[in-house]
DNA sequence: ACTAAGTTGATTAAGCCAGTCAACAATACT
DNA sequence: AGTATTGTTGACTGGCTTAATCAACTTAGT
């Protein structure tokens, strides 16, 4: 029951962008590093990322990746199903036709609930609410990762 | 963000045997053909139940499993806490530790929204609403499985 | 042209986990 | 006592997923 590291790694950089919004493209190579993650990788989460729409690239030099939309367009539901696949602690829920026990299955219906809950969380939260919690926290990309 | 196996596996083996309460032990050869889990497999289920608790075997001739707690006393979250390991949907949330910005990090307290979301569904279901469920929906192992 | 970026695809390495097999231990029944 | 029946334990395997890297390509600015 564990978040995939793309989902996470992923999250961090739309956070990384949201932080920098309105100053321009950024580069891969300072949200691979601010937000540790290993750039080859990132490369790699960015593409689904500009074919959904979330995220514009530019290329060449001074190019870089942007928040397509608003920080408080992009809600966290929308990441996570790109991501992740979807966010279904088991598969019967969205296919019920991979199980044959489907519908007479009631731990089905409880694992429906969890689900419901996950979702509940994950549609109320933007990419705007994560910024807000780090500005009260402080900016820690200022006096942490420029050593 | 998939349940294990093991933990649909052993809910619903769960669930049989409170589906049975009160009628002596349950041979595992039953619940794995009643519930289409393989033998081998269950049987592995079957030894962290019992350590912790849950249930109660009787071996030799006549034997079986049985619960060792009324349905209503046995919670789901105690069944995935056991099984699943955690429900954490990433490891920082618990474990501080093993990344360095856990204290700054705004993702790692939404992902603890989530796990909160998760454990609320969790802790308010017990066995015994499985089995009201089970009711209501009528019962399919004396139509289905015996074929 | 040249350089600095993003893009794409092939490939690898590792870890996890479902699942099986086989030997063992305990109990009830005869 | 002996035997059949059942749970217990541990070793082992095979396959899948996925994090991660490398390398070649494309695009845009100077």
């Amino acid at each position: 029951m564990k978040l995939s590291t793309r989902t996470r790694y992923g999250t961090r950089a739309l956070l990384e962008l949201a932080l920098h919004e309105g100053e321009g493209p950024v580069f891969l190579k300072d949200i691979a590093r601010r937000q540790q993650i290993s750039l080859p990788y990132l490369e790699h989460l960015v593409t689904p990322l500009i074919s959904a729409g979330i995220i514009r690239s530019t290329k060449g030099p001074k190019g870089g990746v942007t928040l397509a939309r608003k920080p408080e367009e992009i809600k966290l539901s929308e990441i996570t199903q790109l991501l992740e696949g979807s966010v279904t602690p088991v598969e019967c829920i969205e296919h019920p036709e991979v199980c044959s026990r489907s519908e007479l299955c009631v731990t089905r219906e409880v694992w429906g609930k969890l689900k419901d809950a996950m979702d509940g969380v994950l549609e109320s939260t933007t990419l705007q609410d994560l910024v807000e919690r780090q500005k009260k926290k402080g900016h820690p990309e200022s006096s942490m990762y420029y050593i």
